[in-house]
DNA sequence: CAAAATTCTGAGAGTAACTTCCATTTAGAA
DNA sequence: TTCTAAATGGAAGTTACTCTCAGAATTTTG
């Protein structure tokens, strides 16, 4: 990948009207943000977000389908992506990936992730919302897959593949839970802890 | 275990209350079930699953807090968690996991097979029902690592366990959206064989 | 068996998330 | 500037879901 690949790394030089849209999506969530951590989540309204954000309730339906996108919505997915890809093939799938969940974190500003930190937990936190996220880790899942066929020169329709990249995230998810009961520790550190019992095997575990 | 434990086998004699209850409870799912198969799901209005049911709308809403609910409430849980209690501690643990779910499909009459079989296709197609489930097999992922940590005599707050059951759950998971896209394929045999991935360990896929 | 206590049901009013449609404004191209 | 396409705002409607309360059915008690 070029140093400066435009679809990753630069805004690609936007006209006025997306610099606008790109500033009002930004501005609309994180006042829904704010007022989710103030008042919470369900006793929010759509319209009270939208008065905050000083759009039209219309307009915030255009912007966020749902009231759960508020709290999920982001484009990290396409860095990791891009980040995996990047990896050299010789590199251990698992290591791969690995290593592209780190670089991309590191690639995140501490303002940026302190957000995502806060859409996390509420991601996990409120029901509704838990259930969409889930939703879209399953969808993730299948482009997972898809990557690490490609990375192991292997049809993305081996079921091997598949239960692959569902283990990797079932086991991160576990890890996430772990953390949300124990907010001190860091999510990272336990994602990767996670996925190196994975790596490891669970060979110690299955024949006892 | 007993041969006829009552919380497990036995219906347990129910006084009329109950037992009409349970009747209420079934029409009205069966209904919605037909009506969601006819229509769809979303041009079905709760209003028209009480006319059908011949009860309330307040009364649909005590027995099914939710629409999703009338897709995803069963009772198998139990018998699941049941079974693999009953396994020997000498066999190993996903050995003894995939005998539970077995034996409890063993277990299940053809005719709430089949229907059993309904509601996993609704399940994974209506992406709001869909959502719900997954939230509904996070938390069953909490309840399998504790059964794990039993059967294994370890922490139930062992990461390694957690993780365990995180990716045995996500790998079954991707072995049933495989049986979605192929549903001449029997969704037993497709989780058999990625259980068995996952006991092989992904050795061989994590060092390539 | 009768009365009292508990639980279930039905009815109605209300909230809020979302949809649809149309008139108006605003940015970008000619 | 003018024309075109896209973004916005306003309003009315649908539906899932909540709350409350009065009446009916069932279980328990005297």
């Amino acid at each position: 990948m070029p140093p400066n690949d435009p679809t990753v790394l630069a805004p690609a030089p936007m006209g006025l009207r997306e610099r606008k849209k790109a500033q009002t999506r930004a501005a609309i969530q994180r006042h829904a943000l704010r007022l989710f951590q103030r008042d919470g989540y369900s006793a929010t309204t759509m319209e009270q977000i939208a008065a905050a954000a000083d759009v039209s309730p219309s307009t915030l339906y255009r912007y966020f389908p749902t009231k759960e996108d508020l709290v999920l919505q982001d484009d990290y997915d396409p860095l990791m992506a891009a980040a995996f890809r990047a990896q050299p093939p010789e590199v251990p799938v698992l290591e791969a990936f690995l290593a592209a969940v780190h670089q991309t974190l590191a690639g995140i500003s501490p303002e940026d992730r302190e957000e995502a930190v806060l859409r996390a937990r509420l991601s996990f936190t409120i029901p509704e919302v838990r259930a969409r996220a889930l939703d879209h880790t399953l969808s993730t899942t299948d482009v997972i897959a898809d990557m690490f066929a490609e990375h192991l020169g292997r049809s993305p329709r081996d079921l091997e593949i598949r239960v692959l990249a569902g283990a990797v995230i079932g086991a991160i998810l576990s890890a996430q839970l772990f953390w949300i009961d124990d907010p001190k520790a860091d999510p990272w550190e336990i994602s990767e802890q996670a996925l190196r019992c994975l790596i490891d095997g669970p060979a110690g575990l299955t024949k006892g």
